[in-house]
DNA sequence: ATATGTAGATTAACAGTGTTTACAAAAGGA
DNA sequence: TCCTTTTGTAAACACTGTTAATCTACATAT
């Protein structure tokens, strides 16, 4: 009998319900300023409910990040299409960036916040963590601009530049939603200075491409 | 007669003893795992009396910050005798590395915590503030390499480079402050990323000396 | 010397937080 | 019908930053 699947089922739309709820609360209002006792009272339950379906508040804030990052998955599957890797690298950043902007609280919480020491018994090494992929893809985009002689080669070390990329966009970002609120600096807009600054990176890190057909 | 200054001198001794014992803790434990109970513990006084001298757990915490950030504008002090201005540029960012790796709580605290909307009586154009200060030192040093004709002709707006650099730096810093933990990226050294990066940005923001004599 | 005012310090409490314990109620299986 | 498991909750716990009320010590005024 599906009686079993149906209290699953049952389970995972109250599951759903608080994710939900929560999502907009933390979307609007930022992991601090929202309690559990709000998300609670949200969506009707009682506050212990929700630790029936969540270990605690971080599980939750992180299972709703997770799931929103997959915007940004979709954005680099649609940037492998481009042919040149050294325009990939930009459009990468440029992605960042309008996720960033998009969902501000989430970026806060999965790069502005110290990463909570896994429990040794964790997996670590999983496929599928999109802050993991995201990585990877960016690293093997640099890994074809050197394959297609672009990269300087004084920069040998790939993992270096691909850190390199990310600190200089996530600089821009990050800077902007911690300090962008204060009036004592004429702030240019987050999009104009991490183009510029992508531009800029570019012409440092990378070489023009080769005509073919030269000596 | 000295009795007012007496009281005064005490009421002193007593908030720098609250500074110190602070200081100590959130540079070793951060904000948010600092109480003012504990505060309160190490000096041997009760939590209120904190509140005497602090309007509240925030203000003591910028007070700190605000103090150390002296010796930030020491570095700047010496780097202002370097004759290159874009060796200038270069100094700056390692100097900013260098005290976030020394304070990197109190950097947190700073840069990577949104900024309280400030009461709007509030004094906002105050100099001495050594965050301002600290930007308009870059800024005036990245008007001096335009000034000797090695920014490159296409950046003409100075309050965007000063913001794209700050932000490059920044962005190596806070990375690793919040997500150095993770063991899914092979993280190089802060100070080994800035510098690449900075020589990078030097390379595709600025231009090489014209050497003089030349035609 | 005695009364008064005041600044410093403290105790107790408030309003809130994330989280846990103990208990109730409902529902499926025997 | 009884039993077990699941689902939900009220109450409590151990905290937090902060405030109101109180007490104490001391410089001053009478």
């Amino acid at each position: 009998m599906g009686t079993k699947e149906r209290r699953e089922r049952e389970r995972q739309e109250v599951r759903a319900l608080i994710l939900d709820a929560a999502r907009e609360l933390f979307a609007t209002a930022g992991y601090e300023a929202v309690t559990m006792r709000m998300v609670a009272e949200k969506i009707e339950y009682s506050p212990t409910s929700i630790y029936l379906h969540f270990r605690d508040k971080q599980q939750l804030v992180q299972e709703i990040c997770e799931h929103d990052f997959c915007s940004l998955a979709a954005a680099f599957q649609r940037i492998a299409l481009v042919a040149d890797p050294v325009e990939r690298v930009r459009q990468i950043g440029l992605a960042y960036v309008d996720f960033a902007r998009a969902y501000p609280h989430h970026y806060r919480l999965m790069f502005m916040m110290p990463t909570p020491p896994k429990a040794p018994g964790e997996v670590c090494h999983e496929r599928g963590n999109p802050e993991q992929d995201a990585y990877a893809f960016l690293r093997l985009t640099i890994e074809q601009v050197q394959a297609a002689g672009r990269l300087r080669p004084e920069l040998e070390d790939i993992d270096l530049v691909t850190q390199m990329c990310w600190a200089a966009v996530h600089g821009v970002i990050s800077l902007h939603l911690a300090k962008g609120a204060d009036p004592w600096v004429e702030w240019r807009s987050i999009s104009v200075t991490a183009e510029a600054l992508i531009d800029s990176l570019n012409r440092g890190m990378f070489l023009p491409p080769v005509t073919t057909g030269a000596h």
